[in-house]
DNA sequence: TTATACACCTGAAGT
DNA sequence: TACTTCAGGTGTATA
C-alpha cells in the first residue's frame, strides 16, 4: 500500500485517485476512502513539533502566533466588513482540514487574549486521540495551491524525518487531502477579543461561511 | 524609623501624615510615598493564617466565607442592578488595598463554584512574592473609617503578636495605608458565576466603577 | 460522573 | 530593563 509522504519542497509526486465518500456525524465529521492529491498541488505552510500540554489534557494545540498570524489571520473577517479596528465582536471560527485518509477535520480556532495565542481547541482532542499522538510528535499544515481554501493536517512520529520517502503504515508519515469546507466563522456575536492587528497577510485566500 | 502596627481594637495610634505620589503601571500597580494614617481611621476586619496553599502555587488566596460575605459582598451588584437571579452576568471583581508602604495592590476577587469559596487570585502571587509571605504569617485586612471605599492590607510573620507595638523592620508587623480605587466590576459581560446570595450584609459601602 | 470546551492566568524563557 | 511568547495550568459551563 502506497502512502502519501510529507515534503517541504513538494519534490515527491504520488499519483493518487481521488473518490470521496463524505457522510456528517455527530460530530461533524467527513470521512472519505482514501484517494490523494499529488503533492504538487500542495503548498507546505508550516509543521509543530507537539508538546505535552499540545496532546495531553488541555485539549487545545497552540498555533506558534507568526504562523497563526500569516496563515490564518482571525482578524480577516473584520478588515472585509470594513471594522477595520479591533474593538469586540467577531472572533472564533471553524477550520476545516482533511487528513491523510481524506477524513475531515473541523477545529475551533481562536485567539486568547490572556495568553496572547492562537489555538485549536474543539475537536483537537479527538485528532489526538484518533492519531494517537504523543508529545514529540510533529503536525504540519498544507494548503491546497490552487484552492486555497482546501487545508490539509498530516502528521508524523518523532524521529521520522521530514523528507524521507517511507512506506505507508500508521506510524511513518501522514499528509492529509481532499478539500474541505474550510474557513467558517461560527459566532458573529460571540465575545472573543480581538487579535492584534498585524499588517502583514499571506496571499492565503480567506473564505467565511455563515 | 517608625512602623504602622497592627491592633485588633484600635487603641493604638500613630501618627502618619498623607501624601500620596500614584502613577499607574501595566501591572495596574500604584505605589505611593509612603505616609500613614491614624489607626483610629482604620477598622480591622479580618485576618488569616496562611496556608501552604494560599502562599504556593495555586495563586490564591483563600477568604473564609463568613468574613467574605461580610465584608466583601460579591453579589452586591446584582442587588444594586435589580438583577437578583444568579442567571451568567456581572461577576468577578478587582479589589484593591493599600500596603503598609502605601503601594496599592488589586487582586481579582471572585467565587469558586466548585470549591464554594471566596478567593483572591489574579494579583495574590505577586503580592505573596513581594512580602516573601510563608506559611503561618498572617495577612489582615483593614478599611477606612470615614470612607469605607478604602482598602487596606497588612501582613506579620508567624509568631509575631498582633497587639503587640514593635519597631519598624520588613519583618515585624505591617500595616497598609493610603485609600486607593476600592471595589471595581471588572467585566460587565463577564461569564463568572454567582455566589449564593446570604441575607446579612455589612455596612461595607459598595462603590463599583465602570 | 466524566470529558470536553472555554476564556483566563502565570511563570519561564527569549529578545 | 521591559516586553513578547507560550507551555502549562486554573475554574466554570455544558453535555
Amino acid at each position: 500500500m502506497s502512502v502519501n509522504h510529507y515534503s517541504t519542497d513538494h519534490h515527491h509526486t504520488l499519483l493518487w485517485q481521488q473518490q470521496q465518500h463524505r457522510h456528517t456525524t455527530d460530530t461533524s465529521e467527513t470521512t472519505t476512502t482514501a484517494t490523494w492529491l499529488h503533492d504538487d498541488l500542495k503548498e507546505s505552510l508550516f509543521e509543530k513539533s507537539l508538546t505535552p500540554s499540545d496532546v495531553g489534557k488541555l485539549n487545545r494545540l497552540v498555533i506558534p502566533k507568526q504562523h497563526a498570524e500569516k496563515y490564518f489571520p482571525l482578524n480577516a473577517v473584520l478588515v472585509s466588513s470594513a471594522a477595520a479596528d479591533t474593538s469586540s465582536s467577531e472572533k472564533g471560527m471553524l477550520l476545516s482540514f482533511e487528513d491523510e485518509s481524506g477524513k475531515s477535520w473541523r477545529f475551533r480556532y481562536s485567539y486568547w487574549n490572556s495568553s496572547q495565542s492562537y489555538v485549536l481547541t474543539k475537536g483537537w482532542s479527538r485528532f489526538v486521540k484518533d492519531k494517537q499522538l504523543d508529545p514529540g510528535d510533529v503536525v504540519f499544515f498544507q494548503r491546497h495551491r490552487s484552492d486555497s481554501r482546501r487545508l490539509f493536517i498530516g502528521w508524523r512520529r518523532r524521529g521520522q524525518g521530514s523528507s524521507s520517502s517511507v512506506a505507508a503504515t500508521n506510524s511513518a508519515v501522514n499528509t492529509s487531502s481532499m478539500g474541505a469546507l474550510s474557513y467558517h466563522q461560527i459566532h458573529a456575536t460571540s465575545n472573543y477579543s480581538n487579535p492584534p492587528s498585524h499588517s502583514e497577510y499571506s496571499h492565503y485566500g480567506i473564505y467565511f461561511s455563515f
